[in-house]
DNA sequence: CGTGGATTTGATGTCAGTCAAGATTGGTGG
DNA sequence: CCACCAATCTTGACTGACATCAAATCCACG
């Protein structure tokens, strides 16, 4: 179930705290100078490093954003952070800057002992930093379009497909999902306010494009009409193809 | 002059580059697999790879962006690329997505190969990629507050003290510095369209933060005073001390 | 069944976008 | 050197989308 969520291309790490976690064990040992530990947090709650050495934190289970904070307490959810998605340190943007969990969350934690010092030793793990790095670059671009150059309908329109493709259960043309953020999240997360997310939530279940049997439970008629409102493209190829390709054959 | 707006600690392949350009040569070895390649482009221009192995681009001189521009013409400059900064290919938005010379550029490009193969085999140069793309995922974190959070005048008092910081000369407690983008360039930077961003900077004009003797002349006479307009540090440290501190010592 | 937080809805104001018209600027050629 | 032209920049009037403030409703939970 979770599996179908992971991302493609990004086994290495993922793979590792999966298998770890499967087998029940808090603490394994994945070659010399890695250790894996796991951890959970409840919502709202920030997530850090326990500060020895370089780590990596991955999502197993949960979502968890990159947030920030600036002086006055406006806030950003720069990032989401699913199930085998990495959450790398921010850096220093000065404003109050961490991750932070927006459900439940299982965290597995990669802890190379010396700073960055397997990153250097181990060329397979250096790769698999790199494009953890550099698939989040990739999340961020898309980001920045949205938040740059799309009307709020726009937004949230991208921001449904987008969670549909992440953790939604296809259902004929559309699909169903439970949104594990509040109002006010996926607001901060889409650079609008909860009373806006509201109202262009309300609009878009009398236009139809989707329903909302209670605040969380979303679900999507028909993807494909959803994504002709927004102005780039959220779903995978998989996802997208017209309903006909995606029905079980039948004799 | 240039070395001054390099950032720290990304030495490795910008280091290697401008020692390469610095030298006149156009083609450099810098290792088994590794070739450096020097292009120029003019403003406008697109900046491609010539697809034959991986290949990574750092600009040596001038300003490149990485660009964003979706079906219905709507366009987003994510990243700005000075001199030390790569240009990393972006990824698979479904929208039109380059990089773009916003003046006369300079580029260096590495290339390895075999598809990452070099990247497998040395570490150091592993490490500098991610570091490269950490750096560049940290930039795009701020600005993803940017463009999400701040009004019209907050993104453009950021985006000049940014300019300043990369680009500017000191001048007393100020800074002076030649704007290499169109008003439209900072528009799409920015998130917002060329009209506004005119009608900002003649207000930040009246109130004395700023002087443009020509449209793209830029003196800041006090850099702290811009940064309170600012809701997020964009100067280095080094640059945001207090004025005594800037000035030369005298017996 | 009450309580508190989240969500929805409404009234109103403001900032930025759009459209349109001038003003500058820089480059070109007479 | 100056006139002209095209591109860029500035300014103005108007409109619309989103934020803000406030109140009502819904929902989960003890």
């Amino acid at each position: 179930m979770k599996d179908d969520v992971l991302p493609p291309g990004v086994p290495l790490l993922t793979e590792r705290c999966r298998t770890c976690t499967a087998a029940g064990c808090s603490l394994g040992r994945l070659g010399p100078d890695v250790r894996v530990a796991q951890h959970c947090y409840s919502r709202g709650e920030r997530i850090d490093g326990n500060g020895a050495g370089f780590s990596v934190r991955i999502v197993s289970a949960g979502l968890a954003a990159a947030s920030v904070v600036i002086r006055d307490g406006r806030r950003q959810l720069v990032c989401l952070h699913g199930p085998g998605d990495a959450i790398c340190p921010l850096g220093p943007v000065d404003a109050d800057c961490w991750a932070e969990a927006l459900t439940a969350t299982e965290i597995c934690e990669v802890t190379l002992d010396t700073s960055c010092g397997s990153l250097l030793q181990d060329p397979a793990l250096a790769r698999h930093f790199f494009e953890l790095a550099h698939a989040r670059l990739e999340r961020l671009s898309a980001h920045a379009i949205l938040l740059g150059r799309m009307d709020g309908t726009e937004r949230l329109c991208a921001f449904l497909l987008d969670m549909a493709a992440r953790i939604g259960l296809r259902r004929g043309a559309g699909a169903i999902l439970t949104l594990p953020l509040s109002r006010e999240d996926i607001a901060d997360y889409l650079g609008l306010n909860a009373e806006t997310v509201s109202r262009i939530i309300t609009r878009l279940k009398r236009s139809g494009l989707v329903r909302f049997p209670t605040p969380t439970e979303c679900e999507i008629p028909d993807l494909a009409r959803l994504e002709t409102r927004a102005p780039i493209r959220m779903l995978p190829p998989q996802m997208a193809a017209p309903v006909a390709e995606q029905m079980e054959t039948r004799p």
